[in-house]
DNA sequence: GCTGTTAGTGTCACGCCCACCTGAAGTTGG
DNA sequence: CCAACTTCAGGTGGGCGTGACACTAACAGC
């Protein structure tokens, strides 16, 4: 039990423009009919820049130790604010990651959880020298090698993300209190990564129950004005893909 | 970190009949038509009777602590064997506890396993004093409230069992290497608590492709004599509900 | 007022799943 | 040896959810 310590490290994604950190309204959606703009939606998670050894000036998922009195979501989501401000408005543990020689430096045990965050929350923390945001689908490229092992569990992440998306509300987390059900359609477009039919988006989202219309609609945009709509949650118990005490996602 | 220990535990289920550890074969089976009889294939889980504080004489999860040198899964194994004897044919991490008062001595972070085991390996072993196999389903009854927070952790790898038995090939695991199409039902109308269609099983399950008929036939029974199948495990990469790098789920 | 663009509705077809039925192939009991 | 029984194995028709696509509605810009 000596020489073992326990972190907690956070997935945390948005939906964000092309690669610029800009409000989600500024961007244009993506066509139905197929390929991506340039400006699409896409993925991002901020990374953090390592100071200290091991993986010194590499980037690295938020997160840090856990305390003694805290439960692991709350040290997820102290650890996540410290590193970066950001306020995730979902948060799910993902999985633990123990393998012995994760780390260089000794055993480190990883508790890691998985956020999402709203898109223009996500605009208004300034990105300093040592957080950036990165599109998700192309970490390589963009930041070269993540520290330890947090590429596998970004792909892991986003594994998880992609399949559950399909039978749980829970791309809502991505967006305002109110949204368009095409807003809604391209974060599936996003998380997805392909295109998909409004008209049975439409059918397959209002028929879940996940969201209701109200009375407000959007306006001045060139074309007739979209219905805005609002997440309902899941009522009380076992819905929406959750075991009755984990309907909030974030007990122990 | 001081004052923070991690440890193991495991949830590991096995198809037995009725209450007592005897072979699955011996066995009635349930009637395909609908009520339970007394002798039905009901998933038991062995416990350990604690015989120190906190919770003395309590029954509770197998389980123990991390050594600094091995995997978290390894950990599973390890202490499940070194507590009941038992080596799982299916092993997968389920979630990680640790809010704060779990345990009244200290700070205590479970990495939780869920594992399945073959029935007859499963009546094998001895029964002691320490160890006891109990109803999944009436845990209170049969053994009074357990220690810690595994009543709550036992609940939720059930319904995470039944969620997930439903997409993936995982009952197989609960049998052994060549099973008939009526005893893998048997495996999931136990799981699921309902009677299944025999007709329509079988055309999923094949269709499926989690299991290949064999040349090998059944024979003994006061009936035509059911064709025997095997197990087909994922064509590598991720099927079966898995990620890529998790096609055998124990990894970390 | 005309046009372009997107929101929203309606319709049809295909495929999957489920309930039910029919025949086949063995064993048991007289 | 023969009848009865039980389960395997395969087939059929209907309901439902999803995908593809056509059509109408409403607003901005020129």
């Amino acid at each position: 039990m000596a020489d073992l310590e326990l972190a907690v490290s956070t997935v945390i994604l948005a939906l964000l423009p092309g690669s610029c950190p800009t409000a989600v309204n500024a961007a244009s959606p993506a066509g139905p009919t197929g390929e991506r703009p340039a400006d699409a939606l896409r993925l991002h998670l901020p990374l953090v820049r390592r100071t200290r050894e091991p993986f010194a000036e590499r980037w690295a998922l938020p997160g840090g130790w856990v305390t003694p009195d805290e439960r692991l979501s709350s040290a997820a989501r102290r650890t996540l604010e410290e590193t970066t401000g950001l306020r995730p408005s979902y948060l799910e543990q993902l999985y633990t990651f123990g393998a012995p020689r994760r780390s260089p430096t000794g055993r480190v045990v990883s508790v890691v959880y998985t956020a999402l965050v709203r898109a223009p929350e996500a605009a208004d923390v300034e990105v300093g020298e040592n957080v950036r945001w990165a599109p998700a689908d192309a970490l390589a490229e963009t930041v070269g090698d993540l520290a330890f092992d947090h590429a596998e569990i970004v792909d892991y992440a986003l594994w998880r993300l992609r399949t559950k998306v399909s039978y749980a509300a829970i791309a809502q987390h991505l967006l305002g209190e109110l949204f368009t059900l095409a807003e809604l359609r391209h974060v599936h477009e996003a998380v997805l990564g392909k295109p998909l039919d409004p008209a049975n988006f439409r059918r397959t989202a209002v028929a879940s129950g996940s969201v209701e219309a109200t009375e407000h609609v959007q306006t001045g945009a060139a074309h007739r004005p979209a219905r805005l709509y609002r997440a309902v949650l899941p009522p009380g118990g076992a819905a929406g893909g959750y075991p009755p005490w984990q309907s909030r996602p974030e007990l122990g």
